[in-house]
DNA sequence: CCTTTTTTGTTCCTTTTTTCACAACACTGA
DNA sequence: TCAGTGTTGTGAAAAAAGGAACAAAAAAGG
């Protein structure tokens, strides 16, 4: 039963079950059913339970969830209780909104260090966090860092990325418009912003016309 | 054939396909195979013949696709050749990034106006987008307007959302990290950075070590 | 203590999405 | 012109995801 193969659709979700459930605990809900968490979330009560089943039982029939304790199940599983460290590459417009927001919410991930080529910003800080050359990262041995975040002009992102690996980061989040090419044991996920802006004009334009004329 | 029922899988692609496109007609590509595109975009081949297979033949047997002409058949597809005016509500860290950036790159979107409650930013203007006072937005008519950018403070996004939707938007691209609850002939995406983050550290705990032993 | 209500965990069925396999057709070069 | 090669478009199979239904268990209320 427990943790056998949990399918990416559900991986995917556990990050949101998370937040909610964070939220839930701040305002002193101790306990939700799979149908009220359900339409908090917007999503189907039985792929609500489905999801948490993939792990185990972690309700009690007649009761619902303890809110906290599943917070804390979902903490552990998504970050083993470790201290995330990220770093960041490219502060411009995007890259300083990130480094103000620093994931505060959330104090199991961290914007540990950043990266630019813009002597102006070297040796700045924002929100703390140091701003360093691109030179100091071809050098650095970056293997406790989890992740990293590129938001550098799209013809910058596969360079800035190849430095990063050198430097022995397996993970990126590539805010750039761009796909970027990398051995297949690091691990790459994309926002685009502008992809979800031109996919929401399309649903509007057809989706919702269909959904409309039934 | 044409144009039946598109997947929503599907739908989710193209703006990745139109993206890729007009990068391979600004290079001078005039054709491309989907087996070549599918590697720029690491896509298998057969989806992407399949996803353009549903809106007729597009391609030509033993010569693959031609390039520029995809690419304005999606535009059309995408936008219906019309300009789609957003609006953006809450100019903080976040809406400047995106102010600033206002999708220059595709000129089919265009951020026509931005709205706060900070009496200190109402009045001044980014990237030529004047920022209005929330108050106008409640008393406009913004049916001409697409979308709405959502980049305020978690707590306000409902609200802020309730009062684009009496002026008469019926699309919502959120930022914050929360749900929003609004009628189902209104279309929401949600673009949530954090749990993007919180996924990628998820499948690097998991997901690779599954890959690795196998 | 017993009955009624609630709600989970899970089985089974449906829908959606991806992938395979290949016939059909169009280019290419001699 | 014609053999040979490349590449699409698609029907059929497989895989993944979503949702209905319900037995079993626990809680709640006398
Ligand atoms: N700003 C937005 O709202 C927004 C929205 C969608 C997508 N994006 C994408 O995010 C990326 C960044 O956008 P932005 O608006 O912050 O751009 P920006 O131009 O403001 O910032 C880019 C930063 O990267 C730095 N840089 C350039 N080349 C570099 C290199 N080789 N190595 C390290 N740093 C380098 C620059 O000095 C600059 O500070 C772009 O790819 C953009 O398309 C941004
Ligand atoms: N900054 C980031 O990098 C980042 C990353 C992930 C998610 N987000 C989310 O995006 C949202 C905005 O983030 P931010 O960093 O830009 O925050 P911010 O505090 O810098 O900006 C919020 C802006 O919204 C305005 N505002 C507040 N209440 C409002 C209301 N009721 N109506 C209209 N405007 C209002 C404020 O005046 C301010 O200008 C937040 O929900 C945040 O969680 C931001």
């Amino acid at each position: 039963m427990s943790s056998q193969h949990v399918p990416q659709a559900t991986a995917e979700r556990l990050p949101l079950y998370y937040r909610t459930l964070q939220h839930l605990v701040t305002i002193g809900k101790t306990r939700i059913s799979s149908s009220e968490f359900g339409n908090l979330v917007q999503i189907d009560s039985t792929t609500i339970r489905k999801d948490f089943s993939y792990f185990g039982a972690l309700g009690r029939k007649g009761y619902g969830y303890d809110t906290q304790h599943l917070m804390e199940f979902l903490r552990k599983t998504l970050y083993q209780d470790e201290l995330s460290k990220v770093v960041l590459i490219g502060v411009g417009h995007l890259g300083t909104a990130l480094l103000n927001h620093n994931f505060q919410k959330n104090n199991n991930t961290k914007i540990v260090r950043a990266y630019d080529v813009d002597p102006k910003k070297i040796g700045t800080e924002i929100s703390g966090t140091e701003i360093c050359a691109m030179d100091e990262l071809a050098g650095a041995d970056n293997h406790d860092i989890t992740a990293a975040i590129l938001t550098v002009p799209a013809a910058h992102a596969q360079e800035a990325a190849d430095l990063a690996l050198a430097s022995g980061i397996r993970g990126f989040l590539n805010f750039s418009p761009t796909t970027l090419s990398l051995p297949s044991n690091v691990y790459v996920r994309h926002v685009d912003m502008t992809v979800e802006l031109q996919a929401l004009i399309y649903f509007l334009n057809h989706a919702m016309e269909q959904r409309n004329s039934q």
